[in-house]
DNA sequence: TTGTAATCGAGACGGTACGTCATGTCTTACT
DNA sequence: AGTAAGACATGACGTACCGTCTCGATTACAA
């Protein structure tokens, strides 16, 4: 609360939020490698330079388009007692999030984005992988019934999210109920 | 009287080699996204137009040229009799082929590809995925001292495969000894 | 009709004039710059090899299949003995040639690749304005009741000629009728 | 309440002169069929796209890069009160302009790019022959020493510059001289 | 109330790469 | 030997975007 002197920034609220809007429109209608900067200038009704002025390249763009909406990963559900249960219950969730087609899409396009763009897979892991891992490492921990070591948990949590990364990324089903037996499958071995 | 039109076709093999190595290299120095149809031709030594004569588009071009190159999965180990153990080897070369700086650029740059373009999807799960999970699908089935249900065996699989992809798309450490630690923690959930 | 030794060459007279019919085609279809040599072997039934074969380029084959049809320049009128009644009656015949529809595209285009095509000017002048030039001349100069000198010849006979290809490139009628008076306007100079 | 679109055209002054500087350069350097719009965007030190967005095509660009130097057609000459004086020093620089090296190719790429492009001819009569024939056929019609017809004038109008323009196509010899005697020899059949 | 300066929309600019077309050369198989 | 077919290396075509650069107009703070 000290009266520092405020910096007169005016950026455009509109134009921010029109233009990762409209990027994250044209993103799911064409794909990632179809979004140029010029298509987004023109939906967003904005000049290319105010585009440029604060991201400074169409890789960051995406990311931020895309991680902005943080949806992907979902709140962990309330403790139960029983780890098993909680992580399964958590593991469906996910599954609902990454199964439906736009979470799909989101999460394919979030993993070419991170191949091409070294910051971008940092902040994917920020936003998106650490924090499952961190969950689920940490109600393995919490859990007295399941005496783990801390490589066994990084196993089973790794097994366990990607399991179901890969087959959102190989185009094969996943379901709420498919997680949720992988999950229970795979926490079987750390009795 | 004249007879029917001929089939002179005469593909120049040396081309086709050229082509596909320069497509590899320039994808390993510059990345996926900076790999363009002219630099390859002048490293190939060859025209644009032989490039675009055999390979309709980029993505089917790249797609070639990582998957022309079969060494990501490796061949499956012999039979000890103990599942566990044999799929722990398998893993392992796995582990050893999919950690190594190549082979995690090749399975990143493949996994980007296969984002944008659903043929190389395909190919990619016929020739890498689709095996890797045949194989210990049906090392588990073959196992007497594990009484497994397909769908136990798919997640289980799923698990195994899906941890070692995820730990190389998110950047982290992929060894032989963690791979095989990896399968054993899944597989004891299938006792 | 020597029973000389024949040499036993065997081109083909199928493909030469078919190549040349092929040419003129393609040149009154679509004009002198849309020339293809590939669509002449195409429309000619030929291989490309084959026009290389028998003309050396683009500009040769041009030439010839345009100056093939030697119906540019009509043939001197009889001799009635009056010089400005012949010359005004070859004037007439030289404008109904060329300026009728397809004389005024060949002219043009004649006159087009002889700008860019040093002995295809040659050509042009060996079997269009030279002819041309050369009968005037010596009617001219037969014809006592006209006095003139070498260079006052010269002058009158390219101003005809010039005149009437003028027009013609420039996109202006002429007719027989104008060509004859046009003649006699100039010829009226050397009395 | 806000204003209509604004029409922040800024063509580039620069940009445009040097584009047409760079095209006749390598007109003269290599020719009418020779010119590459790379060579001129390269030459000019221009992006391709900015010839494209001002020139629709080929043809243009050339036709305004070979009209905007409109040295071809001089002045006319001071009227002496002698239309035959008059007429012979105004045929004589034309043809010291026509047959100047640089004149001679310059009318040699303009009658060629004027065959295969209509509006070029258009321009071509508009800034070249047109003018031409208008002077001549004025300061004919103004000459009260000789009586002529509508007619008349334009056969002798066309004569003149006809077999002018005929010597340079045809690679002959055009001197001041020439010229002036070739329209004297003309004017004299119009007593 | 009025400068004044950062930001905005628009879009021209010098470039790079695209995917297509035609060049002139070559090789193959057929006649 | 000549031919129809067509692959090849080359290079220009005309288009799409890149990221940078003006250009007025707009707008919100500071005087």
């Amino acid at each position: 609360m000290t009266a520092a002197a405020t910096t007169p920034r005016r950026r455009s609220e509109r134009a921010r939020v029109a233009i990762l809007e409209a990027t994250n429109e044209l993103l799911h209608e064409h794909g990632l490698e179809q979004l140029s900067i010029e298509a987004v200038a023109a939906r967003a009704g904005v000049g290319k330079q105010t585009i440029y002025r604060w991201w400074p390249n169409r890789a960051i763009l995406i990311a931020d388009a895309l991680l902005d909406r943080d949806d992907l990963a979902p709140a962990p559900p309330a403790d139960t007692g029983d780890a098993i249960t909680d992580l399964g219950r958590w593991a469906g969730d996910l599954a609902a999030s990454l199964g439906s087609p736009r979470g799909a899409a989101t999460l394919r396009m979030l993993t070419a984005a991170a191949t091409a763009h070294p910051e971008t897979s940092r902040r994917l892991h920020e936003k998106f992988s650490g924090p499952l891992q961190d969950y689920a490492n940490a109600r393995l921990a919490a859990a007295p019934e399941l005496r783990t070591t801390p490589s066994q948990r990084r196993n089973a949590v790794d097994a366990i999210i990607g399991g179901m990364v890969f087959r959102v990324l190989a185009h094969q089903e996943l379901t709420r109920r498919g997680a949720t037996e992988m999950t229970r499958t795979v926490l079987r071995g750390l009795s």
